[in-house]
DNA sequence: GAGTTTGAAACT
DNA sequence: CAGTTTCAAACTC
């Protein structure tokens, strides 16, 4: 089911998410329409509030239009945060995993709440300052929400009650008196709003919030569930705060310890019945906080999903993880897909569909997960959330003029979603008043380049669609937020379905290195498997297993990369590959390592620096060429002294091209007219053919020897088994001596004396002999390979 | 694998 | 900007 994002994307303004720009409405929406079409007047007296909301719906009902059956399922949020991680590597775990249970609804705890109390078996009541009572029936009620069903009614302002055995998770009090927001989860068996007792017969999970660490807190089981869960939790919640930008979707603002202040609880019911919500987080410009950390949000309905993104450093730059999920009665699985853009404070924003596949563990690459993409342009704060096609994959985009390198997340599944996201970018254009390109009006020509090779590979221009997979039904960019004013004429070039939005302040532009994504998602398994106490899910274990430097397996082989092997410039300088690529070093040899998420902030500081050094010092070196190879060229050149260009010190020769007149090499041969580099070019063309000459007279003795089988019959042979002479036909003859043939050759080139050569080909021919001597002995058909 | 060579990056 | 130093990759043995 394809996930409505683009209303996230229209329901996140600026002043939704982020802290500062928000305006408290006192008077709400005369008409506050909820997707359930139900209305719950409020007629309760006013509740004290720390905060008011932008506006209330009377009650939403997240899955209104879902029948009883799709209601059955529930969710089990939990919140955590890793404060070992906070304080040994300055990074921060925040997650939210709806989990364990199918039956578990939606439990949100802000935990710092200053006492929690278990009122009854079953219910435990904390109370807050800023909280509401949560009732942990399949709604969840922000503001008041007197007549609604399974509520509360003795709640008071402040207090936050969770009951475990209800159906309703109520959040009372935040909004403005009269309003109330009732979200209404799914629940198997039974119905919204039934009593406790139903909820006994469907036991109910709980995974509770812990965001942050408040030492007057203690962490608190919260129901029967909870203790199963194990996932106890303190949420720094000081305020809650519902904000309805549209019927259908709301954010629950969630104004936690101001270290936490920007984190947002996204709800939103779409079109299509789904459920979403996530976290969102936004950092204000005085938010003090300059840590890193992580926020992960999982869900477990029938299936999980996790996903891992960093915060912002930058001020009033956004996170928003939202995650849809449906699927009541598939079979469960466990889809993760860590997005990680802490490093340099980009802006990300991201949204999860769970697909109806059976149950399997997904990799990182295959997780049906729909990332989205975001550019940060500059200017007002902006999120956007478009959904992520399943089965995503990433590609790279080289953005001209940039050194970093883009990530396109594209999905093999096929469909409209190009238009789609096209139709999301132009939504959002609309209905959002930051300034949000229409990615349909962009020209791309973006390469996906590899990052390693970008020095030598020909940028592949798009067509003129700025299409570059047709498969693809998004096409996501995610770019860090690290300023990098010089690529901003490039980002009119971004491809189709690229959104560009307006940054914070000078932070206009976020730039994702290459693998950032895949990079990320490897480190943030590893730290979300570290969490203390959390369910880790088998998959996250094993489907983040990353090869070398976060690139999948496919990638990796497209794109080897070296782990680099610095020591002293703590790959933070551009000696290191890995950081002049703009990526992370994983499973590198260097040693002090700082290009990694424990230091962020070093590797900021690092990067601008660079930065200052030298604006362009991670464009690409090599320019693009307009019409492929043969234009391209350092554009520094090299300075070689001793190499003549041709070997690998040299950058021009490295990236195989030829030295310009920018270069101001000594003792240059690395030129056309080069009688060296002809040698050398030469040498490496045969080299080349002549390995593809003999991989194709292997293949072909192979075929030869296995038509043979088929061809051959029965009557040939000896004491039951065929005769191995029946096998030498002339085909094989023929592929033999092609193999003889290029052994020889083989021996030429490499000017071997005669007798080596003799000795070569006999040896090649003992091969053959073998082979054939093998095919025959088998049964079945062999497959013959030299 | 250790040592050397090399040239870009960093520094002065 | 030029000279020097530092650094890590490329290369050799």
């Amino acid at each position: 089911m394809d996930v409505v994002s683009p209303e996230l994307n229209i329901l996140l303004p600026d002043e939704i998410m982020d802290t500062e720009a928000i305006v408290m409405d006192d008077d709400p929406p005369a008409e506050s329409p909820t997707a359930s079409g139900q209305s719950q007047p409020s007629d309760d007296a006013p509740i004290p509030m720390e905060t008011d909301v932008l506006a209330v719906p009377e009650i939403v009902s997240l899955c209104s239009d879902a029948t009883p059956t799709q209601r059955t399922q529930a969710l089990t949020t939990s919140i955590t945060t890793d404060s070992t991680l906070c304080s040994t590597t300055s990074a921060t775990q925040l997650l939210l995993t709806p989990s364990i249970a199918s039956s578990s609804p939606l439990t949100l705890r802000p935990a710092t709440a200053s006492t929690l109390t278990s009122t009854s078996p079953g219910v435990v009541s904390l109370t807050s300052g800023g909280l509401q009572k949560l009732s942990a029936n399949h709604q969840i009620i922000l503001n008041k929400v007197a007549s609604s069903p399974g509520a509360d009614t003795t709640r008071s302002p402040g207090t936050t009650t969770i009951t475990p055995g209800g159906q309703k998770f109520m959040v009372t009090a935040i909004g403005k008196s009269g309003q109330s927001i009732v979200l209404q989860l799914p629940h198997t068996g039974s119905k919204p709003g039934s009593g406790q007792g139903e909820a006994k017969a469907h036991p109910q999970h709980f995974k509770v919030l812990t965001i942050g660490g408040r030492t007057d807190l203690k962490p608190v089981m919260v129901g029967q569930a909870v203790s199963s869960a194990s996932q106890v939790s303190t949420l720094q919640a000081q305020q809650l705060k519902t904000v309805q930008v549209r019927p259908d979707i709301f954010v629950i603002l969630l104004d936690f310890s101001p270290q936490f202040r920007d984190i947002r609880l996204i709800v939103s019911l779409v079109p299509s019945q789904q459920l979403l919500y996530g976290l969102g987080r936004v950092l204000s410009t005085s938010s003090p906080v300059t840590s890193p950390r992580t926020i992960t949000l999982s869900e477990t309905l029938s299936s999980s999903s996790k996903i891992a993104i960093s915060p912002l450093k930058s001020p009033s730059k956004l996170t928003v993880v939202s995650v849809a999920s449906q699927v009541p009665n598939s079979p469960q699985k466990s889809v993760s897909l860590p997005l990680n853009m802490a490093h340099l404070g980009q802006q990300i924003l991201v949204q999860q569909s769970t697909a109806t596949s059976p149950a399997k563990v997904v990799s990182s690459h295959s997780t049906p997960m729909k990332p989205v993409q975001t550019v940060t342009v500059g200017g007002p704060q902006f999120k956007t959330i478009f959904p992520l096609s399943t089965s995503s994959n990433v590609q790279q985009i080289q953005v001209p003029g940039s050194r970093f390198h883009y990530v396109r997340l594209v999905t093999a599944t096929t469909g409209s979603s190009t238009g789609q996201a096209g139709s999301h970018c132009t939504n959002s254009s609309m209905t959002a008043k930051p300034m949000v390109v229409n990615t349909a009006q962009v020209r791309m020509s973006v390469p996906i380049i590899p990052a390693q090779t970008m020095k030598q590979v020909v940028p592949k221009p798009l067509t003129s669609s700025g299409q570059l997979l047709t498969t693809q039904t998004q096409q996501r960019l995610i770019m860090p937020a690290t300023p990098l004013p010089q690529i901003q004429p490039n980002l009119t070039n971004l491809p189709p379905g690229t959104v560009l939005a307006p940054g914070s302040g000078n932070m206009g532009y976020a730039v994702l290195p290459a693998h950032y994504v895949t990079q990320l998602q490897q480190s943030a398994y590893v730290t979300l498997a570290s969490s203390s106490g959390f369910p880790n899910p088998t998959g996250i274990q094993t489907q983040a297993r990353l090869p070398l430097n976060g690139l999948s397996t496919s990638d990796a082989a497209s794109r080897p990369r070296k782990p680099c092997n610095c020591n002293k410039s703590q790959c933070l300088k551009l000696y290191c590959d890995c950081f002049a690529n703009g990526e992370f070093c994983q499973n590198c040899n260097c040693t002090n390592c700082f290009n990694n998420l424990e230091h962020e902030t070093e590797r900021a500081k690092a990067i601008k620096a660079c930065l200052d050094r030298n604006p362009e010092a991670f464009k690409p070196k090599i320019g693009k060429g307009k019409e492929g190879e043969s234009d391209r060229r350092h554009s520094k050149g090299c300075n070689c002294k001793r190499s003549g260009c041709l070997k690998n010190y040299c950058e021009c020769y490295e990236a195989k091209i030829m030295c310009s007149s920018t270069c101001k090499c000594v003792g240059c041969k690395n030129f056309e007219e080069s009688p060296e580099r002809k040698t050398l070019m030469h040498l490496a063309d045969a080299a080349e053919v002549r390995v593809q000459q003999q991989t194709a007279a292997k293949t072909k003795l192979s075929s030869q020897i296995s038509d043979l089988f088929t061809r051959t019959t029965p009557s040939i042979t000896s004491g039951g088994g065929r005769m191995p002479f029946t096998f030498v036909t002339k085909e094989v003859a023929e592929a033999t001596c092609e193999c003889l043939l290029e052994q020889a050759e083989q021996a030429e080139l490499i000017q071997q004396p005669q007798a080596t050569a003799e000795r070569m080909i006999l040896e090649e021919f003992g091969r053959c002999l073998m082979r054939i001597i093998s095919s025959a002995g088998k049964t079945d058909c062999p497959s013959i390979n030299c």
